[in-house]
DNA sequence: AAGATATAGGACTAGCCTAGTCCCCTATCG
DNA sequence: CGATAGGGGACTAGGCTAGTCCTATATCTT
């Protein structure tokens, strides 16, 4: 399926939620405002912590805030935190090589390795600010930028 | 972590395999060739003719071919053969739209269908033959097919 | 015609990973 | 000093993946 966890899809709404006000947002507040219950927001917000994507302030009146601006956030810092690193195939994953016992047969495996940084230089272009534009403004949305031409053909 | 099954993986290699050749190839001698247990392949196989990738035959000598040229089979093709269609998120999937309550207030599905296209783009551009080029001949390996600014901003 | 070869289809199982919950600790504010 | 809020990690249930196996069917060879 190729598909994301639940859990990295809930980071950026998370994020694109945070990205709507300045002032530090409580699990709670976000939790009531996403439908995401508590447990799982506090979860992910941990992770995100974590990775540097959000800055967290404890105490009364304290909460999670995004570490920089929506628009030097990248998607794919969001699903590297929350995923761990991209990584299409077990081959293209750092650890695990012995796995695969016959890799000098299998030519594949380098081109499953451009997949890779395709993949990922297309989810390192879109940020957080492109993700939580409305539809309405989705004309903004640059998906040119999703070009992977540019720097691969070294 | 973004990762295709091990069983669209094993698709990939199984046809690259079979690009070799022209003579149709059996389970048996595709799972000495790869180190792919025989059940596996099999299961593989049925699937990828299934989808009209490869063809078989019965009988004696039989075995399966590529259903068309190496040039002409995309790695999109492969993984929603295996792996279903291509959905990175819940929303993006055609069916269970209900689990996903606060669509509305959601401005990120849009924007997930977009990253999904695109990367659906990115595979469906990348032909088993390329994939299936040594690393000797990468150069031939057009990652430049791989820029999603075509026709994407509509 | 008979037997050997090889795929078709589907049922079934074990193991891993995801998603979600919960508990206790620490920091900050009032 | 107490209330609020995050930090860290252990734990569990469920679903999905990967893999196996069995029987039926088609084709070739003798």
């Amino acid at each position: 399926m190729l598909r994301i966890s639940k859990l990295t899809d809930y980071g950026v709404v998370l994020c694109s939620h945070l990205a709507s006000g300045a002032a530090p947002r409580s699990v709670r507040a976000l939790a009531e405002d996403t439908g995401i219950p508590s447990p799982t927001v506090s979860k992910v917000l941990k992770s995100l912590a974590r990775a540097e994507v959000v800055t967290s302030t404890r105490g009364a009146s304290g909460g999670y805030r995004l570490a920089r601006a929506a628009s030097e956030v990248s998607v794919a810092e969001i699903i590297a935190a929350l995923d761990g690193p991209i990584a299409v195939t077990e081959c293209t994953d750092d650890s695990a090589e012995s796995s695969c016992t016959h890799e000098t047969d299998c030519g594949v495996r380098t081109n499953w390795q451009r997949i890779n940084d395709a993949v990922q230089r297309a989810l390192a272009g879109i940020s957080l600010a492109e993700m939580s534009a409305t539809p309405h403004s989705a004309q903004l949305f640059q998906i040119r930028r999703l070009a992977l031409a540019d720097g691969t053909q070294g």
